[in-house]
DNA sequence: TTTTATTGATTGACGCGTCAATAAAAAGAC
DNA sequence: GTCTTTTTATTGACGCGTCAATCAATAAAA
C-alpha cells in the first residue's frame, strides 16, 4: 500500500535510526541492515533512498551538526553582551545533548574518517570555521587578540570535550568550568 | 626452513607493518592480510603470533604510545628548568613524528575505539594521565594553580593537535606557537 | 620425536548493493 | 467515468566480494 510522498519521511527515519544505532553501538560499526530494521524498512529501501551506506552516514553526521548549530543559535539569541555570547558558545559546546552516546560516537568517527573521506573532512572544517567565527565575534570587544584567543578557546573546547566525553564519569560540569576559567583569563585584562 | 627465536622478530615486524598500513590507509580499515603481506608472512602466521586482529591493533597502538613516551622522556632529560620542562612537553606533543599519517590515523581511531573497547580506553587514559602528571610537575613552581593549569594545557594540546593534524596544510608550527602562548599566559604572573 | 616455524587452502560468516517482482496511487487517453 | 500507462513505494532473495580464523600439512631445529 504505497502512500505517496514517503521519501522525506523515510529519509528522516533512516537518519534518526542511524544516529540511534551509532549511539547503541558506540561506533560507526553499524550495518545498513541494522539501521533499516530500526527504521522499520528493508535494506533495499534504505539503498533506494540514499544510494549507499556512506551517504546515509554523511546525512546522519550532517543532522548532528545541524542540531548542534540550532542549539548554538538559540543560546546566542538569548545573549545580549559579548561576554554572554562567549559563555553561551561554551555552554552549547558542553550541553548535555553533546554527551549523548550517539553524539559522542558520531563525533569520534567524524574525526577518524576526516583523514580519509573528503566529504567528512568538509563537515568538520565547517564546524570548526563556524565555532571560530562565533568566538572571534564574541571576543571582539573583550579581548586584546580576538583572533588568536578565539583559536585558542576553540581548540580548548574541543580538547576538553574530547576528554570529558571519553571519560567514564562524564565530567561535563568540570570541563565547562575549565573553559569558563580560560575565558576569564583571556578577558581578564579588559574586564 | 624454520629459524628459531622468530617470535619477537615476527611480532615486531607485524607491529611495524600495522603502523605503516594504518598510515597508508589513513584509518583502521586495514585487513590482517594486508598487514601480513607487508610484514612478509602469511595471515595464518599473524594469527598464530597474535591470536586475532584486535590484539595486533592493540599492540600497534601501544607501540605508538611507547614511541611518543620515549620522545617525551628524551626531551624532558634535556630540560633543566621548570619552564624548559613545560616547553619540552609541548614540543614533544607537536613533534613531526606525531604528524606522520600513520600516527594521526592511529590517534584518531584510538579516540573512536575508546568509547567501545575497554583496552583501548585504558591506553588513552594512560596517555592522558602521564601528560597531566608531567605538566603538573613542570608547572609546580611557575603557576599559581599547577593542577588546574595542567589540566587546561593538556586539553589545549589535544585540541590543537586535533585541529592541526586534521588540517590539510599541517600547521604544526602555528599549533605549537599557540600552546606556547598559552603557557606564557598561565605562567605570566610568576615569571 | 618433540617442539617451533610456516603456509596454502578452506570455511564460515557477514554485509553491501542489485534485481526482479508486487502493489498502489497518479496521470493521461478516449 | 472507465481503461491504460507511468510513476512511486516496497521487499525478498541473492550474487559477489571480503575477511577473520582454522586446519592440515610440511619442514627444520632441538
Amino acid at each position: 500500500m504505497p502512500k505517496l510522498g514517503m521519501e522525506p519521511i523515510r529519509r528522516a527515519a533512516l537518519v534518526e535510526a542511524t544516529i540511534a544505532e551509532i549511539g547503541a553501538a558506540g561506533s560507526l560499526d553499524v550495518t545498513v541492515g541494522q539501521i533499516a530494521k530500526r527504521a522499520g524498512m528493508s535494506t533495499a529501501l534504505a539503498h533506494h533512498y540514499f544510494g549507499g551506506k556512506h551517504q546515509i552516514f554523511l546525512a546522519a553526521m550532517g543532522q548532528i551538526l545541524r542540531d548542534f548549530r540550532a542549539e548554538v543559535v538559540e543560546a546566542l539569541g538569548k545573549a545580549s553582551t559579548p561576554r554572554a555570547r562567549a559563555e553561551a558558545l561554551i555552554a552549547a559546546s558542553f550541553a548535555p545533548s553533546c554527551f549523548a552516546p550517539a553524539t559522542v560516537g558520531a563525533w569520534m568517527t567524524l574525526y577518524a574518517h576526516a583523514t580519509t573521506h573528503p566529504e567528512t573532512h568538509r563537515l568538520l572544517v565547517l564546524y570548526q570555521r563556524r565555532l571560530r567565527s562565533n568566538l572571534t565575534h564574541a571576543l571582539r570587544r573583550i579581548s586584546t587578540d580576538p583572533r588568536g584567543d578565539a583559536e585558542m578557546l576553540g581548540a580548548l573546547i574541543d580538547g576538553l570535550y574530547l576528554r570529558a566525553a571519553l571519560a567514564k564519569d562524564a565530567s561535563r560540569d568540570a570541563a565547562m568550568a575549565a573553559a569558563l576559567r580560560a575565558l576569564d583569563t583571556v578577558t581578564g585584562a579588559l574586564q
